[in-house]
DNA sequence: GGAAAACTTGACCAAACGGTCAGGAGAACG
DNA sequence: CGTTCTCCTGACCGTTTGGTCAAGTTTTCC
């Protein structure tokens, strides 16, 4: 599978060219509504030439998801089970909202793959995400059993940081169509927004 | 436009018959994604006999949406100034959830055309819906400045709601992929998770 | 019952699509 | 400088797609 040492320089450029430029065709359009025509022409190349660094449209979409799959998950991985558990979630949150402000073609592209049911991730979804997610949630259950995080349903907070941070890159659309006039500073409201959301939910009440 | 009076028994039952097929294809495959024999095949009629009651692929799906439209903002439109604030704004939660078990295409349908940059419904975005948005955010800073609400940004609340709820359905997949096992009561976890998160946040203080 | 209107369909079309291929252009290297 | 390997492309192919149409069938209504 891996198995590609012989990386020559123009290899490198032109596939790199075309993962960049099937991001963009790809986030904007879906799978299906994508063509080869439109990414070669995003690319600057030919589309045989396309077909020639990928051996179908199908492989340049694989591997970019599952190149992709990593980076999107490295802001999960990096809460700190040391830290201190109402920080390091508003850091996971002020992460993710900025992973859509900075990286919302990749938040798109897995939008479409998962509104249309998965199809071509499902594996990786019910393996290491579920892993990685399943670990995070006992994490934060430690974190209310000792009393330093209030109590709530972990893997729901989970899927709500996802909704809420994810919603700025996957809605754009709809969120521009009705802020209109403060579209400057939109991005530090919902950052306030999303701090005091889940600072009000998550830290503990004393006893 | 609406000039449609002559409406035999036929014509009612083929329209219903198509728009319901057209939903599950597609909510599920996106507008560029669905094809017309899927369609026709799903209602149970031929492809020309699709073409013969609608005009074109394109009509189908816009006729769809725009009559979709006000039923998906019904519940917003629910809120009664004159109640709770917080039980309002919970009821709201509640139903937009119960919309996401219950209409999931209708959600994915929306959803796939936003990702997309909402091409075809750019305008209602920005006019009506905007304008129920704003009055509805005008209501909750009312509410805010009666003390009757803890302070929060109205407008990013309102996209939360949207996020948290709405991830039921069009992340379905995604959902169902990691709890897996928890999967007969997960509605109602999400249901009890949501009332603690909305509770939590917008019940004031007593200063 | 019969004419008129509404409904349905198989056969067809042009365009767009993913993909192939033979062969030419260019870089790498001795 | 010439050979070898890599890179690139125009022309092409079979299939799928949205859409048309003439002709046939069914329903409606007097």
């Amino acid at each position: 599978m891996t198995v590609q040492q012989p990386q020559t320089r123009i290899q490198k450029r032109n596939r790199d060219l075309i993962q960049d430029a099937a991001l963009g065709v790809f986030s904007e359009h879906g799978f299906r509504g994508a063509t080869l025509d439109q990414i070669a022409s995003a690319a600057g190349l030919s589309k045989p030439n396309v077909l020639y660094y990928f051996a179908s449209k199908d492989e340049i979409y694989t591997q970019l998801l599952s190149g992709l799959l990593e980076t999107w998950l490295d802001p999960l991985r990096a809460i700190d089970p040391e830290g201190d558990p109402v920080e390091e979630i508003l850091g996971y949150v002020r992460r993710k909202l900025e992973m859509s402000r900075d990286l919302p073609r990749e938040s798109r592209l897995f939008a479409n793959e998962i509104v249309q049911g998965a199809p071509r991730i499902i594996d990786q979804i019910e393996g290491p995400l579920k892993d990685l997610v399943d670990a995070t949630a006992a994490l934060f259950e430690r974190w209310i059993a000792e009393g330093r995080l209030a109590p709530i349903h972990p893997h729901h907070l989970i899927f709500s940081i996802w909704a809420t941070t994810q919603h700025y890159a996957d809605f754009n659309a709809q969120v521009i169509g009705i802020l209109q006039g403060a579209c400057e500073t939109h991005f530090n409201d919902a950052s306030d927004f999303l701090d005091t959301l889940y600072r009000r939910t998550l830290t503990p009440v004393p006893t």
